[in-house]
DNA sequence: TAAGTATCCTACAAAATTGGTAGGAATTTA
DNA sequence: TAAATTCCTACCAATTTTGTAGGATACTTA
């Protein structure tokens, strides 16, 4: 499962997607629209910032916007961000490759299934973006 | 990702596998063939049965077997007895379904995709069985 | 029925992770 | 220089994970 720092970072991109293009957003206005503790978001957005993802901008009219379209950040991205691997098995994992001990990669029949799983998991992961996100928000009158 | 306990089910219900058919296995062959701690693969076994998986017989002649077929046991039903939940988000868990506070499911964007994701990842787990995973085991010579 | 064998139950506890807070430093704008 | 805002370091409480300890319970055999 997605930890609840995840959670919160979805939401804050989700709230940048949507102000995509109209300059910086205060990380406090995201604290109070997205209800997401104000310090513990502050640690949210300097890891996407660190990663990439983010620009920020310092004093007054600063704050915080997204460094490329919506719609070439993908889910996978983010989540291997602020979470960590997707794959369920460290020895499956791209980006957080590490071999399990007391097992032959070769010859581990949970990998080979592990693996499958993943790929399937990854397929979704990658291609659905922020974009697809906020066009799932259905605004109601 | 899974928790080191679910590993040791895995190791534990592919040993059991592998000796379907051969009467009840004792829980120190495990733990010594498997390298699992002793007293923490009690908890995990006992656990298994409870869930419906497994049958245990005291007293010498005593040990564990698996209830059903290999075929029968798929993945994610293993995963939800001792990992939990298989879905990214509460929201979306079919077994361990918990309300999302602060958003309405009807519009909720990243839910949507969330879903997408855990049918990916559900077709695969819950497809392949503990007998895929004996299979996949090369046999080294 | 007694001895031996093996699972089962309850409780505890160390270590790691998660979720969050505090306080101030650095930078930008006006 | 003052105000606004992000950035950095450190800390801390709650929860989860990964076990361990000790005995109770049940079954088998003699």
């Amino acid at each position: 499962m997605l930890s609840k720092k995840t959670q919160y970072a979805f939401r804050a991109l989700a709230h940048l997607a949507l102000q995509y293009g109209n300059g910086p957003v205060r990380i406090s206005s995201i604290s109070i629209e997205q209800k997401i503790p104000l310090k513990f978001l502050e640690n949210i957005l300097v890891e996407l910032k660190n990663a990439g993802m983010l620009e920020s901008k310092k004093g007054k009219g600063g704050g915080y916007v997204l460094k490329t379209s919506p719609k070439k950040i993908n889910l996978a991205t983010i989540i291997r961000i602020i979470n960590g691997p997707i794959a369920l098995l460290p020895c499956v994992s791209l980006n957080f490759y590490e071999k399990c001990k007391d097992c032959d990669e070769r010859t581990c029949g949970m990998r080979k299934m592990m693996l499958i799983a993943r790929d399937a998991t990854l397929k979704v992961l990658e291609k659905k973006t922020l974009d697809d996100i906020i066009k799932g928000e259905i605004i109601q009158e």
